[in-house]
DNA sequence: CTGTTAGCGCGTTCAC
DNA sequence: GTGAACGCGCTAACAG
């Protein structure tokens, strides 16, 4: 009897012999499957007797509800995606952990993919996430993707857009304010005496390279230096070219005496350029970098940052797409702005005279 | 007739402007579902023209197949479950990024976890993997944990260790070859002349902590040197810790004259020990890390450091977890060493005299 | 309060 | 070659 459930049709049976079913849960209680679901959904509504023989049941059976059959019914799976540029960013990670731990509270689990920033690699991703009919989305979104043409004007399944703004401008998103993290950061530089400030960027196709070096210009200007477009280089936000382009910069003939890179990898490409051309910093030239990364308190000089509070980002991140997905009526896209931080430390010091 | 499709049966009705089925598509293209689900399939045995008209009717309606449902009959959802011990252990987004690719280009989805080497945790992991009916997990196991207990004797779904070998002798394993890692390291070490060479260990508990710490000691005996039972601390495979004993470790009376760091973290924890206390490296003390991490090769001074091809493991992992659940008959479990390479850089020296 | 039953969307027989 | 009918495991509606 209780091999009853052991089938041997083949090869794709290798689930079969952990496969109990509620039928077989309600045979062995000799209740009804009705019954056994109700007991799962903690109804209050089951005589404690019948609860009782269930539960004892189930556990001499090793019952375990399966989750795909009851997806199928209740049209949820309770599973999220969260797509990402790359998950070797150190920003990431971070952030996805933030992510994972508020899902986890709530039931749900999180498939996660790398985009690389291409388009076509968030269009795939997408549509994977819909034909696996996840419940929601966590999308750091990439310069020339069309999210609504793949997940339709509706947004279905519901997106909140994390780390970079969206261009729908009726979604949810949680990213940091960029601007403001970099006027912090250049306001510093400007304030210890450099006036030749060289920006390493990254795309400016995105949220964050535009608001970041927005936040820079600005702060020039109100400081009356005159931005010199030879001190904004496209770093990419990634390591090699911001170590190209940095060594470039430092080699004009009036070179900057700071620099600000716009992200924690063009940082350290910035930082290699400067030890291979023998600089001293900060003594020579001052650096600060976008993104406080674990290292950036051990290097030496220890970098002057702006912390981005990414685990509170992919925390709050799915929180609001849970909310969306639970929610009963439509209500007004969250727009969420966290406030970075400025950490002082020995990369920036005075302007050389 | 197009419009047949919506439901308004209230709140969780969330996917119903998207949910054309099978059904639908039949009926538009005036064929039966079988017949649709012979086209979705690829049979052969198809006429031309009917088979047209499906493709149509599919493309005019947006259809797209529900992989939940499909799941619940063919017994396989097609995703698989990445268990790591700390996204934000810069070894791990590598392996998952090797992982993902192998898995997208089978078809596969990746659910990733976080266990934080805690044992209830990936106690929790693996039961919520099984309860979504995952194909295969990749683990990185940790100490205390006890897999069989929650998967059963036959482990189902069926597992790969990544990174660390299981307590059970039956499983696949990838892993890279930790203990010639570590002896290549030390010998390394060695051949500069030191002898005093102090260990910032991992958990002994952990396969790989236990392996490297066994190399480096091998190492030492080989040479003659005989191990000082204070020279190995334990690092925890974390800064913090390191930092703090690496300190503790400098400030014997007799210090060592180089260092090898367990993995990359403990390795950030030695240097910003080393700087600390004002010692020049690698004039004063030599250090040495396993893992090579992007900055290891870009802060001062560059690090020599053991590469393990995490990349390479995870895609490995991936594939090897995929021929297992995709095999007709079991067969032997594949146990796999991955070669490290070892990075001489400026942080090792000669010992000073 | 409990048992029965009709689907959820798809794949898979078999008759035709 | 095609299509109707059944079942995967579960939930929910309804009858008792």
């Amino acid at each position: 009897m209780i091999a009853a459930c052991w089938h041997s049709s083949g090869a794709n049976d290798r689930l079969s012999p952990a496969v109990i079913t509620i039928r077989e849960v309600a045979q062995r209680a000799k209740v009804s499957v009705g019954t056994v679901s109700n007991v799962l959904a903690g109804s209050e509504s089951v005589r404690p007797e019948l609860r009782r023989r269930v539960e004892q049941a189930m556990r001499e059976l090793d019952y375990q509800p399966n989750e795909i059959a009851r997806s199928l019914k209740t049209r949820q799976t309770k599973t999220l995606g969260a797509v990402v540029s790359d998950l070797t960013n150190p920003f990431y990670p971070m952030l996805l952990r933030g992510a994972e731990d508020a899902a986890l509270a709530r039931g749900y689990l999180l498939f996660i993919l790398n985009t690389d920033d291409r388009a076509e690699l968030e269009q795939r991703a997408l549509s994977l996430l819909r034909a696996r009919k996840v419940d929601g989305i966590l999308l750091v979104t990439t310069p020339g993707s069309d999210v609504e043409s793949t997940l339709g004007p509706g947004f279905v399944p519901p997106v909140v857009f994390v780390d970079r703004t969206p261009s729908s401008p009726t979604a949810d998103y949680i990213v940091t304010d960029n601007r403001r993290g970099a006027r912090m950061c250049t306001n510093h530089l400007v304030s210890r005496g450099h006036r030749r400030i060289g920006f390493v960027s990254g795309s400016t196709e995105l949220s964050t390279g535009r608001e970041r070096l927005d936040g820079y210009l600005e702060v020039l200007r109100q400081a009356g230096i005159e931005p010199n477009p030879v001190f904004t280089r496209h770093g990419e936000f990634r390591l090699e070219p911001a170590y190209r382009i940095t060594k470039e910069l430092l080699l004009e003939s009036s070179p900057p005496t700071a620099i600000f890179a716009a992200n924690s990898l063009t940082g350290l490409g910035a930082l290699k350029a400067i030890h291979e051309l023998g600089l001293r910093c900060p003594q020579d030239i001052s650096l600060a970098v976008f993104d406080d990364v674990p290292f950036a308190d051990v290097i030496q000089p220890r970098l002057t940052s702006i912390a981005q509070p990414a685990y509170e980002m992919g925390r709050l991140g799915a929180e609001v797409l849970i909310a969306r997905i639970e929610e009963k009526e439509r209500s007004a896209p969250k727009r969420i702005e966290l406030a970075p931080e400025l950490n002082v430390r020995e990369s920036t010091g005075p302007a050389p005279r």
